[in-house]
DNA sequence: TGCGTTTTTGACAATCATTCTCATTTTCGG
DNA sequence: CCGAAAATGAGAATGATTGTCAAAAACGCA
């Protein structure tokens, strides 16, 4: 069932490969700007909907940062969440299965079945609060 | 140092009343809605601002639901979660210690101070599920 | 209690990311 | 190579949130 597949695009490739050259995160116009710069013919539709498919086949990371857009990026394998900076806007992955098995669990308690989540951590990196 | 208390308004006090007698999450438009229908004449912009200064208080919590608006609710006192049904946006307080201290520490180990979280979880609830 | 200062309010405009539309182009199985 | 089905993209539309600024309300102080 390769539901999020579709059919194989020039512009398709084209975020993808963006996609795992940059690091950290970039909405979704940002990605666009850059692929314009590098001489990629594409809409900013086009990368909407990309990404879109890109995150609901998880094969990216989307992040809603308190107040903005959207960020996505290519994330290894696996869940897990991140620690980002207030300052400077640096995130760290990290891994925890311990909330992993609490969140099934507490849902499991209720009674829900098809479980996820999303945990974001902010906090002040040392960096910043040195300079600040 | 009360930095987020401000003048005591009618209208203020009208949306903090409000917070407290409904049940649920609601958005600024649809509190603004109600109050409007229970006579209260105030203006949009008022209640957004109300609230903004409400959660940054800490006095109410805020979540923002995949591609949605954002949602508010009076919450209990003390640092919780929620976990929502995708069917029926039924939604459940959860504490959880665990997850606090994992954080915390996650954070401390990568050199980050001054930390909060936001984390959601999501799941389809049993009566939902009969539905479907 | 009355007055002036300062904050707050609110109608409306502005912003801005995201989604929609739909005609044109591209893909891909046969 | 052909035609149906999917994808693209330019621009319009949407819709929540924020900015603007003059008028109104609240509070401190005499």
């Amino acid at each position: 069932m390769t539901t999020s597949a579709g059919r194989n695009t020039r512009q398709r490739s084209a975020v993808a490969a963006l996609l795992t050259e940059v690091d950290g995160f970039h909405s979704a116009q940002d990605l666009h700007a850059m692929l314009r710069d590098r001489g990629t013919r594409i809409g900013l539709t086009t990368v909407y909907r990309t990404l879109q498919a890109l995150a609901e086949a998880d094969e990216i990371d989307v992040m809603r940062p308190p107040g903005g857009e959207h960020l996505y990026r290519r994330c290894s394998d696996g869940h897990h969440h991140h620690l980002v900076c207030r300052g400077c806007g640096r995130t760290v992955e990290v891994v925890g299965p311990t909330v992993e098995t609490w969140a099934d669990k507490v849902a499991a308690e209720h009674g829900f079945a098809d479980v996820s989540h999303t945990l974001e951590i902010f906090g002040t990196c040392g960096e910043c609060m040195r300079k600040a």
